[in-house]
DNA sequence: GTCTATAGAGTGATAGAC
DNA sequence: GTCTATCACTCTATAGAC
């Protein structure tokens, strides 16, 4: 099946990131691109001149404005359920682990080189953001940034262990017992 | 400098899952991986005449080898140590998690449509095994499967967290926490 | 001669760049 | 669409051990 060329440059970006999550990003090939998009080499070359690099550069600029939005910025702003909200947010965007972390899987294998300076700040402000919340339900400065690692590494963790067993609930089950660890302050 | 045979593949594999770890299976390419060896192509699909596939299933061969001597073996044998040891283990293999974890890194993107159904043999393996453990240490069977899972996803999301941030340390800390998880009976 | 391991030119297909 | 480079892979040739 052939899509209709995907019409704005913001819709073409959100093709583009799901076929680097599917297939990595040597993975993804030109012509995989160009069949998910609907757009033919030149239409992505005037788009991306930077060519394939570029095309992922774009989508990282993506996820990093959906997280400063939906997840960082909530967190920072120490509202009294942002915690709470986040655990939501990452479980509807990662679909309970069936949806791969582009950034995490980058960090991995597929783009250390590439974007590693990108990957570093990603993981990063998550972790300061974090801890700022943790800081604001009573943590102690140390073991908040201590604990924000930890629920971060855990929801990475879950989706690998969800894509590894193809198992949603795995997933589900993890976010449980991190929410629990994000309410109680003694480890 | 001629290797005996048994010694030679033995190294050859040792030098492939290196490749496989750096760049993935898509990204590992044939020329890189001749390089590696310092084998020729001839030689190569001499050894493995099913190709890449073939010497990445040899991997795994070897990786599942190593895991259920090493780790998974005995946390079965229930020796009061176990779970000490599997942390140790761990923290060594992946190297603080400077070394991915190849079958992770499939699961998550390169070798999923390949690979899937031993990625999820070796989770579930690792799973059952260090339940077993945490039952032996006085674990209900059900917590004790949400325990394990818990440490296992950890572990994963450690290695992502050290290799986007490019520090073992936050590794370590993480194995930390997740000794004492296991240990502590109640979440 | 047979067996095992080696190398590398050469194959068509397909990659990414333009 | 057109380009060149590179892909996975095949094939032939060579070497030494037995």
């Amino acid at each position: 099946m052939t899509l209709r060329p995907a019409s704005g440059r913001t819709n073409v970006i959100a093709l583009l990131a799901e076929v680097f999550r599917e297939q990595g990003f040597e993975g993804a090939s030109l012509s995989a691109i160009s069949k998910a998009t609907g757009l033919g080499k030149g239409s992505l070359y005037h788009h991306f001149p930077g060519g394939k690099e570029e095309m992922a550069q774009a989508v990282l600029d993506e996820i990093d404005a959906w997280f400063e939005c939906e997840v960082f910025n909530p967190l920072a702003s120490l509202a009294p359920d942002a915690i709470d909200a986040m655990f939501n947010a990452v479980t509807d965007y990662f679909r309970s682990g069936r949806r791969v972390c582009l950034v995490g899987a980058f960090a991995l294998l597929d783009g250390r080189d590439r974007f590693g300076a990108r990957i570093c700040a990603y993981f990063r402000r998550w972790n300061e953001a974090l801890a700022q919340a943790l800081v604001a339900r009573g943590y102690g400065p140390r073991k908040a940034r201590l604990r924000a690692e930890e629920i971060i590494a855990g929801i990475q963790g879950g989706i690998v262990l969800a894509r590894a067993m193809n198992d949603t609930a795995s997933f589900d089950r993890l976010i449980v017992r991190l929410r629990r660890r994000a309410r109680r302050q003694t480890p």
